[in-house]
DNA sequence: GTATCTGCAAAACATTTGCAATTCT
DNA sequence: AGAATTGCAAATGTTTTGCAGATAC
């Protein structure tokens, strides 16, 4: 996404663009790591020197109720957020926690859940092991 | 499985089999409910007035680690129990709460991730809304 | 000037840990 | 007796909430 629009990206999707708010989205559409909202606050904290975890929070319930980001349950103590996108599923190396985006195919799911379920979200969380161990 | 082979099957995998363990084995694989730590003391504590919910942790990661459940990450602020059983999925219902397995083929997905990647895990939720509402 | 947003401090909640008492063999 | 298990109480870590001050329209 241009950076320039996010502004007017996030003023489309109902969430006026404060400063932190634009800073914040920036950082999780250009962070492919799924960041925890400790991630986020530890990384944006030095230029925003007047940031709190509490906006840090404030924003990504925000963002998720106006779904612009989307809670990746991957972890077992900790939220993760992921800019919404394309639908992808993840995989956690259990080693070096490093968290992998891969394409999946769906479009047999609908047919393996129980008539007239409507699905509104999907996650597919892998964990392992990845290449670099 | 048998009930009366609870203890037996336990201990089979590294765990022996306390009074406290064997039941909380027990309501695991007699309810569907993927229950949390908290259900399972609350329904257990009355038949075991002594039960800690301290003893609860405990159990269930002597159990994770024995790989005798599965944690499951379908809710966004707690953990799940699944006894380990042949690969499924999960769809939560968000208006009801409730759980519903059904069966996927993952047949197809090694080829979906990078090469020399080895799964361990698998968590296939899906969340929306059930046939009830 | 009024509504919204921010951020500190405190609370809430699930989970973990230290440790002493209990239980099992 | 010795080792494992249990459970109370306290600590931890993440997330939420109350509220007062700051900011935006």
């Amino acid at each position: 996404m241009n950076i320039n629009n996010i502004s007017e990206y996030l003023a489309q999707h109902g969430v006026r663009p404060s400063y932190q708010r634009t800073e914040i989205y920036k950082y999780i559409i250009n962070n492919k790591s799924h960041p925890t909202a400790e991630m986020i606050f530890k990384k944006l904290a030095p230029a925003i020197p007047t940031l709190s975890k509490t906006t840090v929070y404030n924003t990504l319930k925000l963002f998720t109720d106006k779904n612009l980001v989307r809670i990746l349950t991957i972890e077992e103590n900790e939220k993760r957020y992921d800019a919404v996108s394309v639908v992808h599923g993840h995989f956690k190396c259990e080693v070096c926690g490093g968290i992998y985006d891969f394409d999946i195919d769906l479009s047999n799911i609908d047919e393996k859940i129980p008539d007239h379920f409507s699905i509104k979200n999907y996650q597919i969380n892998l964990s392992g092991i990845c290449n670099n161990h």
